[in-house]
RNA sequence: UGACCUAUGGUGUAACUGGCAACACGUCUGAUUUUGGUUCAGAAGAGUCUAGGUUCGAGCCCUAGUAGGUCAACCA
């Protein structure tokens, strides 16, 4: 996985089994149940399975999880095949849940044929008390000791849909006063006349995830089925029916899932956010998800670098963002364009410089990589600079524009402010400066050193643009610790839209997934709500900025 | 009145399985810079939850605590 360190736990543990000769090769599964869309936390799981595959010799299978057809649809389907790819994973096989539901019930039969599964009459709220409580024991239900051949009797009707939902439940016999509560009798199949995304009206009993997911990785052959924390107390479940079915002895192990400061990794809290407006859908900029973070600007390849940075291991954490935005920006600075846009404009008249003259400059396209070329930018006599780029009163280490002060233009001439043109209100209306003819970039022989360089573009030839610029979508670190409804610690200014920001002309012909710097301001990219005629930029992430550290 | 998992700088992950705690992010200096970006050089910051024990030697082993997390959906 990673170069730098160590290898994880589970690393260690399949390079042991390997080495053992347990099995001759890898095989893992990244199993989605197509309830929702994908976020950072599932990147974190795909990498791992994936990765583990690649670095030891084998293959992953993309398994959906779909034995519950109330919540599940198609639609997530494709989305999350689109993500995993996306992500730059190939699996070997689509499989899904549903495509063993007739082998799964073969395997509850023998189950029942064992005395190891039993039909229960009791109503949910009636298990829930047998259950007992993580301190109590549990009692046995009054329908424990039906014989095989009522059971499977009664089983059999279940599926031919003589019962309503809920009428009735297969459970396994195990122990009902077992310290593991998921021992305790545990659900296998129960009754649901719903129509299912993939096998339609074919079933009206569905197996319970405990029945389904071990079944299935055995099926396949799964020799290291990893999964998150929560599911430990399954194990002891997933092992005894594979144990108990005698089916391959897929392996399961647990890492602690992704969580991330300033936002939230449920999936319930998520589509809670999607289905109240709190932002504009599952792929909106703010949102963790892989399609929000695709449509914001991230690369693939900064959310793998992400992922092994992150590591993984047995502990709850809690991944300072930071860490993301990094991430994207090391790989951003190697590759995206730079281009001059200004979000606040403020008007700058050369009075030295000739009326009417458009004078063609040059810039890189990207300084980190000398075969990007270079590009275009138009240059006249009125400008437009960012009103945070001027002070009339300016501190002492302020390096930009104030009266009497010179900057240099990126890619252009060093100006020096000569004066300030204010309304009646006294509020600036444009600054009035020279030019040395002398300072162009490239063949400046003026000998002037200026501390700062300003970008810029010329009001003549500048491109209308909206831009949208984002922060974290909570004000709370730790949301997980948030008192009462997360949702009152949303950040009200999660969004902010510049509805005109002027940008130099070469970025009309910008196209989606391109990523472009704008100097100074940070990276952007294509919104794909644009259109020829109103450009949308997305700001990915802000580049890293110490004056205004130092500002606060 | 239980079972299970976890415990290392601010954050996250390491430590050749017993040999004087490392890496990354973050923070702070300084240099370079036509992006206050990048790059480069450097610094501060933990003595490994606590108490015992084994050992020449413990972050790693043992015991007992403490703290946090998980488990009682016809969800996955």
């Amino acid at each position: 996985m990673s170069d730098t360190k160590g290898p994880n736990f589970l690393e260690e543990i399949v390079a042991k089994d390997l080495e053992a000769g347990k099995y001759k090769s890898l095989v893992t599964r990244f199993p989605p149940e197509p309830n929702g869309y994908l976020h950072i936390g599932h990147a974190k799981s795909i990498c791992l399975n994936f990765g583990l595959a690649q670095e030891f010799g084998g293959y992953t299978n993309l398994r959906f999880d779909d034995t519950n057809p109330v919540t599940e649809e198609t639609q997530y389907v494709e989305s999350i095949k689109q993500d995993v790819r996306w992500l730059g994973f190939q699996w070997e096989n689509e499989l899904y849940a549903s495509d063993y539901f007739d082998q799964l019930y073969a395997f509850a039969i023998k189950l029942i044929e064992k005395g190891l599964a039993y039909v229960d009459d009791s109503t949910a709220e009636e298990i829930a008390a047998q259950k007992g409580t993580p301190t109590r024991p549990g009692t046995n239900s009054p329908y424990r000791s039906r014989s095989v051949e009522e059971n499977l009797r009664i089983f059999e009707e279940m599926r031919t849909g003589k019962y309503p939902d809920g009428a009735k439940v297969l459970r396994a016999k195990i122990d009902m006063a077992h310290p593991n509560m998921h021992m305790r009798d545990p659900l296998m199949y129960r009754i649901k006349h719903a129509h299912h995304h993939r096998t339609g009206d074919a079933w009206c009993i569905y197996p319970m995830y405990d029945f389904a997911h071990g079944q299935s990785d055995a099926i396949e052959h799964i020799t290291h089925s990893v999964c998150t924390l929560e599911f430990i107390p399954h194990r002891e479940l997933y092992d005894w029916f594979i144990e108990k079915l005698e089916l391959f002895p897929s392996r399961q192990y647990e890492f602690a899932r992704l969580n991330m400061t300033y936002t939230v990794m449920s999936k319930r809290k998520l589509l809670q956010l999607v289905n109240e407006k709190h932002v504009s859908g599952w792929d909106d900029p703010r949102m963790p998800t892989i399609s929000g973070l695709r449509r914001r600007g991230y690369t693939p390849e900064s959310i793998r670098d992400f992922c092994d940075r992150i590591g993984v291991a047995k502990r709850e954490n809690l991944i300072d963002v930071g860490l993301l935005e990094f991430c994207v920006r090391e790989d951003l600075n190697k590759t995206a364009l730079r281009r001059m846009v200004v979000l606040d404009p403020l008007k700058v008249v050369i009075t030295n410089y000739p009326e009417g003259k458009v004078e063609m400059l040059t810039g890189e396209e990207n300084p980190e990589d000398p075969n990007s070329g270079s590009r275009e930018i138009p240059f006249s006599r009125e400008l437009y600079i960012e009103q945070e780029d001027f002070m009339e009163n300016a501190p002492k280490k302020y390096f930009r524009l104030a009266p009497g002060q010179m900057v240099r233009l990126k890619h252009a001439y060093i100006i020096k402010c000569e004066d300030v043109v204010k309304d009646a209100q006294g509020t600036i209306l444009e600054v009035h400066c020279t030019y040395i003819p002398e300072s162009k970039s490239g063949e400046d022989t003026s000998g002037i050193n200026v501390k700062g360089t300003l970008h810029w573009v010329s009001a003549g030839q500048a491109l209308p643009i909206e831009v949208r610029l984002y922060d974290r979508l909570f004000t709370l670190e730790d949301v997980s610790e948030a008192e009462g409804d997360f949702k009152e610690h949303l950040n009200p200014d999660s969004l902010q839209v510049i509805p005109t920001a002027w940008a130099e002309p070469a970025l009309k012909t910008a196209g989606l997934d391109e990523r472009y710097q704008f100097l100074r301001k940070g990276y952007f990219t294509l919104d794909k709500d644009s259109t020829a005629d109103k450009i949308i930029f997305n700001r990915t992430v802000g580049l890293r900025d110490m004056w205004a550290k130092k500002g606060q």
